[in-house]
DNA sequence: GCGGGCGGTTAAGGTTCCCTGAAGCCGCTT
DNA sequence: AAGCGGCTTCAGGGAACCTTAACCGCCCGC
């Protein structure tokens, strides 16, 4: 995935220092302004995949500034300031703001709903254990960029484990979760899941990645 | 657009009925839940378009839901709780949470915070998706310069998997925003027009477009 | 009103793919 | 070496999906 680029308007230099810092440290490419005007212009130029605007900026309102962008397409706007009142914020989000933080916030809060902003662009929460990845909102599992296909019940299997990589799930646990139901107790469905999923990862280079232990389930490995 | 269904829940019974007279005053439709697991999985069941939930619940951890939310697609996750703390909230959001509240809230920013979950992503704007081209102001499609003409149905259906190309929609969600009614359970009517439309794409030379998950839905191949 | 066309839905039949149970083998463990 | 638990293979049955065709209702022009 391309570094994110993030465009901050904010007219206390200190802040946008600071800011800047942080989200840099962060992995992100970092487009820092001090001016309404010249943001915006920017905003058209560089079309960043998020920004973040302080509102009670000297040269324009935020107001104006939520409008303007709505229009330049899609980008997800998180509004900061110093006001924390309940009509101000209500405004904004209606006006096309993504997310609001009244001032002060936590660093860690802004990162979070920064990220937060970003994963709903890039389509779903796709999660990576090693050189697995699993996107639940395409239904499609990776070893490391080639797709592998699995069967519903795999996939479900392979996502149940995923949900606590390392974590050792009972026979018990995956029958409730997997299979909604218990299995008839000479059954070996679960054997041969764990086995296809197995044979497929091993196609596509994966290798213990799925973890037995004796008498008690399975784990994927962390 | 068929009303939004939003599905609540809270234990404590006066937020409860408060937020859902609210909501549907708003224009909702309300699910309201006071149990943890009847919540979740009433989500299943029903496929809302938002959830909107009480952290601190007695019978199931958030983390636990928020987990469990993010498998079941991409629905929307607004979080309630009454511990303003900024590691909770953090580890929320990155947990799969797409918005935050601390109680005490007021009800408009609740109001204004589910309108920006539920806004459209799609709004006006023709998109392209490859060769594919979708017109929302003229109601056309095109594949690679030449018209491919649809029903009105066929075209919302089209439409709406193209609100998120690669996202798999599930049945249920396609029934509901495409048809805005449950369908009886035996029906193929959507089938029928998936098929239909793959017809009709293929005489203009598309070849899988629209992507089969088995047991699940379909998807826009983007 | 009447007939034709269009679109939506239903139903039936065919096809594909997946789940699962059985049977035998392998390899630990005692 | 015996036994248990896990692994592998494979074929039957069935579920999910696709396709086709017919039916029905609606709108339109005549």
């Amino acid at each position: 995935m391309s570094t994110k680029r993030i465009l901050i308007v904010e007219d206390d230099v200190d802040i946008l220092r600071l800011l800047s810092r942080e989200l840099e440290d962060a992995g992100f490419e970092v487009l820092a302004f001090d001016s309404g005007m010249r943001g915006l212009s920017a905003v058209r130029e560089s079309s960043p995949d998020l920004v973040i605007l302080d509102l009670g900026l000297p040269d324009i309102s935020g107001q104006e500034i939520a409008r303007r962008l709505r229009h330049t397409g899609n980008i997800p706007i998180i509004i900061l300031t110093a006001a924390d009142e309940v009509g101000t914020k209500v405004e904004m989000l209606n006006a096309g703001a993504d997310d609001y933080l009244a001032k002060p916030f936590h660093v860690e809060e802004l990162l979070a709903r920064v990220n937060v902003q970003l994963r709903k662009r890039t389509l779903g929460v796709t999660q990576k254990i090693g050189d697995l990845t699993i996107d639940p909102a395409r239904r499609q599992v990776f070893w490391s960029a080639e797709e592998v296909r699995f069967s519903p019940r795999e996939y479900e299997l392979l996502h149940y484990l995923a949900g606590q990589p390392g974590r050792v799930y009972s026979r018990k646990e995956i029958e409730h979760n997997v299979w909604g139901e218990e299995l008839p107790p000479s059954s070996n469905v679960v054997d041969v899941h764990i086995a296809n999923i197995r044979s497929k990862l091993r196609d596509a280079g994966g290798f213990g990645v799925i973890r037995t232990v004796r008498g008690v389930g399975y784990a994927l490995k962390s």
